[in-house]
DNA sequence: GTGCTAATCTGCAACTCGTGCGAACAAACA
DNA sequence: TGTTTGTTCGCACGAGTTGCAGATTAGCAC
C-alpha cells in the first residue's frame, strides 16, 4: 500500500475526500503485517480517536480495496484480514494462533497441473498452514 | 470420501446412529464433485425427503468433516463448500460462475520459499482463479 | 416384539461478519 | 463564507452458521 501521503493525494486527485478517519486508518494500515481484521482496526482506530464508527472503518477498507491500494485474505470462513501488501505473494497461517505471515515463492511456473485446458487462470494463491515459531516453542 | 455402505458402518463402529437423514446426505456426497454447499444440499435433500432440518444437514456435514472423511473449502469467505474428495488435491475456481474444480498440482515440493525456519508447515493448499470453459465460451 | 437409553432431529433463537439506508455532518473549492 | 458533494454514523437487516432443549428414534438387550 502507497503511503498515507500518497493516499492523500491519490483520494483527493479522484475526487474522494481525506477525512481525519481515513487519515488514522491510512496510518493504521502503513507497513502494516499483521493482517488485521476491520474489527482488530477499529479496536486500535477507537483508542486514537474515540467515536469512530465501525461502520466507517468497513467503508474505508472497502474503498481501498477496490482501489487496489489493499488486499484482502480470506482464511477458513473467518472474517476478513487485509493486507497493505499488494505485491505477488503468498502467505502461511499459523493454525494455533491464527497469525498470518506473507511468504515468497519461486517456482510456481513450472507447476504441472491437470487443470482443464478450456479453464483460463488469471491469478493462482497458495496458503501454507502450519505452526509459527512461537506456537511450536510453546 | 467413502461409500454409503462404509460410512453406515465406520458410524455405528464408532457408536453413532445411522438415521435415514444420515444416509440421504451419504449418498448426496458420494461422488459428488460440485463442491456443494450446505444450503444446497438441503435443497437437494428437502426433494427427497421433505422435513429434513438444515441444521440436520450442518450437523451431519461437521460430523463428516470431523471424522476427516469430507473436506471443507472455502473461497473468498462465500459460504462453505464441501468436497468428497480428501484425497490430495488442489482447486481451481472459476471467478464467473463460481463452479470449482479438483485438479491436481505436480511439483509443489520443489517450491522455494523465504517461509521463517522458525514456521512448521503441515500442508499447503493452492488454488488457481481464472475463467471455466463453459464461461470463456459464453 | 417390547422396552430402555443415549444419540439424533428439529425449530427457533442467537451470533458473527458485513452491507444498505438516510439524516446529520464536513472537506474541498469558489 | 457559502455551497456542493462526498462522508460519517447508527441502526436495521441479511447471509451463514451454531447453541439449545424438547420431541423423536436407532440400536440393543431381553
Amino acid at each position: 500500500m502507497r503511503s498515507p501521503q500518497e493516499l492523500t493525494e491519490r483520494f483527493r486527485s479522484e475526487g474522494l475526500k481525506v477525512t481525519p478517519q481515513r487519515q488514522l486508518l491510512f496510518s493504521l494500515l502503513h507497513n502494516n503485517t499483521e493482517h488485521p481484521t476491520a474489527e482488530a482496526l477499529y479496536s486500535t482506530a477507537s483508542e486514537q480517536m474515540p467515536g469512530i464508527s465501525l461502520r466507517t472503518v468497513y467503508q474505508t477498507l472497502s474503498d481501498l480495496t477496490s482501489m487496489g491500494e489493499l488486499g484482502q485474505v480470506s482464511i477458513d470462513n473467518g472474517p476478513a484480514r487485509f493486507d497493505p501488501n499488494i505485491t505477488d505473494h503468498h502467505h502461511a497461517v499459523c493454525d494455533i494462533c491464527g497469525a498470518i505471515f506473507d511468504i515468497h515463492v519461486d517456482g510456481t511456473a513450472k507447476l504441472a497441473t491437470d487443470i482443464d485446458s478450456g479453464f483460463t487462470p488469471s491469478s493462482m494463491s497458495i496458503v501454507y498452514h502450519g505452526s509459527c515459531a512461537s506456537c511450536v516453542a510453546a
